[in-house]
DNA sequence: ACAATATCCTGCGAGC
DNA sequence: TGCTCGCAGGATATTG
């Protein structure tokens, strides 16, 4: 599923590709992600979004299968495909996206100890992993980044907030950043459906420690699988506390 | 005001 | 073999 680390190559690949070009007559300045949410920016300040959910892949000049869902076509011939088996997937055009990008709580990748902090103070009931879920407390992390951050902060996913000491919320955020950026740099997970813009799939589910694995590679032990909220959780009951 | 649950959809794997 | 059933999950709506 496509979660910060996945959306972000996508925008990193098309960035190269198809900044420049036209849609529909309009110029493309920019692409921009926000949370999991991918904006391409056009002239006149209007802008086309999308968002991939579950099974989503934006796909530059792919070949377009019976699960594409729209085509999009630029000035000089190229083109875009969206293909979504599952179908949760969308796409908007908006005349002003800063109303979307205010709705998310701060970018995984830029929010600062005090401003964390702040934020779990305010949700002392919330189980941790449903909370770093949850894009208006923090935006980006989904149920795959969620189990590995807490893995490797050595904190259980259904801990409260409020049982958390001051050196836990430290380490949760630093592997926030830590995991994050690591999974950017192998192009995300591709478990499900997940490819990237030029229709490769994405290397780090080799790095996954919890996250749908059978044996803790730390300590040997079977990784739990339960479920909290209705979402699977991952983690090792010995070196999670 | 908060947290937990149901909902959308479809392919896949388990079990009979 | 072939069928049914349940499960997966992001975000939103609804219920508790």
């Amino acid at each position: 599923m496509p979660e910060l680390p996945e959306v972000e190559t996508i925008r990193r690949q098309l960035s190269q590709k198809i900044i420049g070009k036209r849609l529909n007559g309009q110029k493309i300045t920019d692409i921009r992600r926000r949370a999991k949410i991918l904006i391409v920016d056009f002239a006149d300040s209007s802008s086309l979004i999308f968002h991939l959910k579950l099974t989503g892949q934006l796909i530059f000049n792919g070949k377009p299968s019976q699960y594409t869902r729209k085509v999009f076509n630029f000035d000089d011939g190229s083109q875009l495909i969206f293909n979504d088996v599952r179908k949760f997937g969308w796409w908007k055009k908006v005349k002003e996206v800063k109303k979307i990008e205010e709705k998310f709580g701060p970018e995984a990748l830029e929010i600062d100890f005090k401003t964390f902090r702040a934020s779990l103070k305010k949700r002392p009931n919330s189980k941790i992993k449903p909370l770093l879920m949850d894009q208006k407390f923090i935006a980006g992390i989904g149920n795959i980044y969620s189990d590995e951050i807490l893995f490797a902060s050595n904190v259980r996913p259904m801990r409260l907030v409020k049982t958390l000491v001051k050196k836990e919320s430290q380490k949760i955020l630093q592997s926030i950043k830590k995991i994050l950026k690591v999974a950017i740099k192998h192009q995300g997970s591709s478990v499900e459906h997940y490819l990237d813009a030029c229709g490769q799939k994405g290397n780090y589910v080799k790095y996954h420690k919890v996250y749908q694995q059978k044996k803790c590679s730390l300590c040997d032990e079977q990784i739990k699988r339960i479920k909290i909220g209705g979402r699977s959780a991952h983690f090792c009951p010995k070196c999670q506390k």
